[in-house]
DNA sequence: CTGAATTTTCAGAGATTCTTGAAACAAATT
DNA sequence: AATTTGTTTCAAGAATCTCTGAAAATTCAG
């Protein structure tokens, strides 16, 4: 496999996967593409590689850079405008945790913490505390650990942590 | 708030979240739905409770005992099937991590490690080559950070697992 | 200020995914 | 075997999500 081929398989996967967690593919593909460009890209680049449109890309970027994923550099003498990938992929999966957790996770413990408060003395009522107590504690005690990985680093990750749980 | 409206809520908040995962609401609901229901539920229950079709009801619940999620269960002299939800959500979190681990985690390895064994002295090959690499080592840490988190049992997690990394 | 280069926006087109409901199928009953 | 009850399948329509490309906005040079 040559290196043209390799990057492509990559981008091709790394936008399917993208797909599947809810995000859209045009997103990941651009993301794939700047995390293995050896320098930053101008979004014409961008467009031409992936063969996007001119919105599509420039959508894409700024919800990349939303996200805390890609930023945007300057280049004196120049008026393009260059694009880079967060490399460190350790900060690149904290970066999401901190996403999808305010964006997903925040709100629907919101929800089931209103939700477990209702009382009731039906089997209907007993079940239905029972069982939003449970996901809720749950979700709690996920919900924390996530902070506590974001707050930790990644060599923390990859030798203790991964020792201590086996 | 009471049941009926906690239900409510809960259901609404359970699909809401499917869908940011990429499942669909539909499927999320009928899972919520049996979740909280403190006796198993036959299809027509379902499809009047969450007014879809019954072609919908159908395939959503096919969907979820092929996730593992939810059981069939035959009442002896009853022509209905009733459906009941896994109610311990620490399996409920495992099944859908062996399954989403099988059928997006594995295969994004496969072409990690292909993919990694590209060689080249371009300075594209250069920087696919070292960040495809470290896509590759964490991805494969997260595997098996997730294997080990499902053969660990619930209190393991929520006791243990928790103090150790705080 | 004018004009060229570049980026952003957004309405409509296009693609994908989800839902419906009717028909086919299955299983038990008469 | 015909009927009744219940379940599954699937084609067509509806709803949702994504992309395009042209127009508007922005930026900068002269």
């Amino acid at each position: 496999m040559d290196v043209q081929e390799g990057k492509e398989k990559f981008i091709e996967s790394w936008g399917k996967m993208g797909g599947d967690w809810g995000i859209n593919r045009a997103m990941a593909q651009v993301h794939a593409l700047l995390m293995i460009a050896p320098e930053p890209l101008t979004a014409d680049q961008i467009k031409d590689e992936l063969k996007i449109s001119t919105g599509n890309t420039s959508m894409n970027l700024r919800a990349l850079m939303d996200w805390g994923l890609v930023y945007k550099q300057l280049k004196s003498g120049e008026r393009k405008e260059y694009y880079y990938a967060e490399k460190d992929i350790w900060k690149v999966v904290c970066q999401i945790i901190i996403n999808r957790k305010k964006r997903e996770l925040e709100p629907l413990l919101k929800v089931l913490d209103e939700v477990a408060a209702v009382k009731g003395d039906s089997p209907d009522a007993e079940s239905f505390s029972t069982t939003v107590n449970d996901i809720r504690k749950l979700t709690h005690k996920a919900n924390q650990t996530l902070d506590a990985l974001v707050k930790a680093d990644s060599n923390w990750f990859t030798g203790t942590f991964l020792k201590m749980i086996r």
